[in-house]
DNA sequence: AAGACGGGGAC
DNA sequence: GTCCCAGTCTT
């Protein structure tokens, strides 16, 4: 790959042009945030990812479907996953009118059942109280269930092209390194000083495709184990490059049985559930021998407290009186 | 402030 | 095998 540091031929909106003045030592330098705007600019113009839902004037609709897909999830799964959904699904009217179980099996795949749910509810509410269209203020869009403060300025810059900051997982790890002089790949800024230099260093007007770019180089070079500084387009303007030690993360205990997270085994059973014909329950019996064929003591009560919670999350429907679970309908 | 919540790919 | 991921909601 080329080496993307050369930004002597970057524009800088409405700034001055850098140059040299040949025979004296008088330049013109861009100042410090100019001068990583075009390099981050500048890269992103010739190397942007290219994703399916990353189009020149979005639908705030797709928008928010993407967005909400990609929280904690990996784009290359989305980039799969959201063509099909947008097909069965392509506007907020028809998902507003699917049960739980359709969009739960249309969710296959993607991890965090409860999201399709909240995604379903959101349209609802789209439909209810704004008219079919979605909102474009940050009080509107964080009243819709599933919106939190990522998702709500992801959709102001990205749907509505409004000057906003976005922070997620990469320009938080980007901004740290970069204006933070970090020693450790673990480390991240404290929000407010990430708040702080997030809101300076966006170029007005181009929200929407500056923290694209920011994600892109984050992802791409300044990952979270081990950044590979020496191809990143900012590393001449990064305060940490070449100086992050690779840290291990601590370690994080959940609830778990047979060794395995509770989460992990609710994914199994709504798998299992899916796979159902839509007509058929199984029994918990049933559901219990799937899970595992060797029975051990401790495995009624634990079933019986996780089935628990995915029928309080309106995830599956349950008949105790003839031992029967399905998918929510 | 800390937990709970998936699943697939990278290493 | 462990770690990571365009977070949000609930205690």
């Amino acid at each position: 790959m080329k080496r993307p540091d050369d930004t002597s031929h970057i524009e800088t909106s409405g700034a001055p042009k850098a140059r040299r003045s040949a025979g004296t030592n008088l330049s013109v330098d861009l100042t410090a945030v100019e001068r990583v705007q075009a390099m981050v600019l500048g890269w992103y113009a010739v190397h942007a990812r290219r994703f399916v839902w990353r189009v020149p004037n979005p639908d705030p609709y797709v928008v928010l479907v993407s967005e909400t897909m990609l929280q904690q999830t990996q784009t290359a799964r989305i980039q799969e996953k959201l063509p099909l959904f947008l097909r069965q699904y392509p506007d907020f009217s028809s998902l507003a009118a699917t049960d739980n179980a359709t969009i739960i099996r249309a969710w296959q795949g993607m991890g965090y059942n409860n999201r399709a749910l909240r995604l379903r509810d959101c349209a609802r509410a789209v439909v209810e109280r704004f008219g079919g269209l979605l909102p474009d203020t940050a009080n509107d869009l964080r009243s819709l269930p599933g919106l939190g403060p990522y998702t709500v300025s992801a959709v102001l810059s990205f749907a509505f092209h409004r000057d906003v900051v976005v922070l997620d997982v990469n320009t938080r790890r980007l901004y740290s390194r970069l204006f933070g002089q970090l020693t450790t790949t673990l480390e991240v800024m404290p929000e407010s000083q990430l708040l702080h230099v997030a809101s300076e260093v966006y170029p007005r007007g181009r929200s929407s495709e500056w923290h694209q770019a920011c994600m892109d180089i984050a992802a791409q070079y300044c990952t979270a184990r081990s950044p590979r500084c020496l191809f990143c387009p900012v590393t001449k303007a990064c305060r940490s490059a070449f100086r992050l030690a690779e840290a291990v993360p601590p370690r994080v205990s959940e609830p778990s049985h047979r060794g395995k997270p509770n989460r992990i085994w609710r994914g199994r059973i709504v798998e299992l559930l899916r796979g159902l014909p839509s007509d058929q329950t199984m029994g918990l019996t049933e559901l219990r021998t799937r899970l595992f064929p060797t029975e051990e003591e401790t495995d009624g009560p634990w079933l019986e407290h996780i089935v628990a919670a995915l029928e309080r999350d309106g995830l599956i429907d349950r008949d105790q009186a003839v031992d029967s679970i399905q998918l929510r309908s």
